[in-house]
RNA sequence: GGGUAGUUACCAGAGUGGCCAAAUGGGGCAGACUGUAAAUCUGCUGGCUUACGCCUUCGGUGGUUCGAAUCCAUCACUACCCA
């Protein structure tokens, strides 16, 4: 894998640039939709690549692990065989259900022993399992195994949480280069920074990060309960440090705000949920603000989705007729937000990319910002 | 024509003397959602009020009672059964 830096902006630390998978090339700064089970939810292959323009999709470990199962990966020849997606994938490790699946996981130095949500049965995830499994899915950008403590984590907590992390890497790494991936192509292992909202163990985990020399370099446990301008404070401390040659992930962020300003940051890569979860719960992002297309105001209004849409459904349906589909708790409301949503996620990152390359991007995030917010 | 059951808020439907502005579900109106245990979750849903509280409601009318959605009488309507 390789990463080319094109261009970087003059005022801010905004990048633009080229990376460069065995499944194809990813243009950053880059949005990925989150694919949990090996799908994102309620888009097709087809309408990944024509009408979100998607160039890397997400899968996760955890649940990828559960359900179908390396041995059945494995058979189909990894992720993208399985799901037909032939573009560069990325797996979280599971470090996020760590966090999410507080209750019924339980760490050591070990690993983290979880109980599957699906069925209660007992799992453990060692940083090595973690790499043998990820190895079995093949996805082009492999994450390490990490903890990813609460926003609201105390001090205390959070270095005996950093120490882990920082254990389990080079586990990892150990791990990932004793083996071989399965299916001929090269992987990359993206190390996460962790140390919750304190300079001082950001700083920490950003040097012991990026004495990994990977290929690329991940920013964890933020938007997890901490302030947005908490977050945005992280994220220069730990850009500082991290190699400017190498491309920098925001994991699990967020908001199209977020993604400005994580880009005038200095952040290449991306993804979220909030696109496809929000939209499937009628919330729409556009260039011109937030809708919830559940409210009344949408009934009667008969014109586009998004006038400025670039996918196909944003001018062949009104917003009348969506704001009627999800009353009616149709199927094809999920999918129509769905792809609206990534499309303008997709839309603002190619934007953004374009302006960089311009030389005007503080004046271009400057007018899209009190756009983007505001509620519609 | 006879009999039986019923009539409660937008709808369905609990409640059978005071703890009832009235359960619950639906619908409606809003809100939340950030490396997906999420097509999920939360709040509100008679009027006025920030709140305390006050006022008006349980088919209509009249009555019993300190007190009625609840008991009685009567009228209206609905459903089902028998002719």
């Amino acid at each position: 894998m390789t990463f080319e830096l094109l261009k970087t902006d003059d005022k801010t630390q905004a990048r633009a640039g080229l990376l460069q998978t065995a499944h194809g090339p990813v243009e950053t700064p880059i949005f990925m939709p989150v694919g949990t089970v090996g799908s994102v939810k309620g888009l097709t292959v087809r309408d990944l690549h024509q009408e979100v323009g998607a160039q890397i999709i997400l899968g996760n470990t955890y649940h990828l692990y559960l359900r179908p199962g390396t041995e059945i990966l494995e058979k189909a020849g990894g992720l993208h065989k399985f799901n037909g997606w032939d573009g560069p994938i990325l797996t979280d490790s599971g470090g996020f259900q760590v966090f999410s699946l507080t209750g019924i996981r339980k760490l050591t130095e070990e690993g983290c022993t979880f109980r599957s949500h699906i069925d209660g049965s007992k799992h453990i995830f060692t940083p090595e399992r973690v790499m043998d499994i990820e190895r079995s899915i093949g996805a082009d950008i492999i994450m390490a195994l990490d903890e990813c403590p609460p926003g609201t984590s105390d001090y205390t907590y959070a270095k005996k949480s950093l120490g882990l992390t920082h254990r389990w890497l080079d586990r990892c790494f150990k791990r990932f280069n004793e083996t071989e991936p399965l299916y001929g192509y090269t992987q990359s292992l993206f190390p996460i920074v962790q140390g919750c909202t304190y300079k001082d163990l950001r700083r920490q985990s950003a040097e012991f990060v990026a004495s990994k020399n990977a290929d690329g370099n991940a920013i964890g446990g933020l938007a997890v309960g901490e302030p947005a301008e908490v977050m945005y404070e992280m994220i220069e401390v730990v850009n500082e440090i991290l190699p400017k040659d190498k491309p920098r992930y925001l994991m699990g962020v967020g908001t199209p705000a977020n993604l400005l300003e994580g880009i005038e940051r200095g952040i290449d890569m991306f993804d979220c949920v909030m696109p496809t979860r929000n939209g499937r719960n009628a919330m729409l992002f556009t260039s011109e603000g937030i809708m919830n297309m559940r409210n009344r105001k949408w009934a009667d209004d008969f014109t586009p989705i998004d006038p400025n849409g670039t996918a196909e459904v944003d001018t062949f349906y009104s917003r009348a007729y969506l704001h009627h589909l999800f009353k009616a708790q149709e199927l094809l409301a999920l999918e129509i937000a769905s792809i609206h949503n990534l499309a303008f996620y997709l839309w603002l990152v190619k934007e953004a990319r374009k302006h960089i390359i311009a030389g005007d991007f503080s004046s271009w995030k400057a007018g899209m910002l009190p756009r983007i917010t505001q509620r519609l």
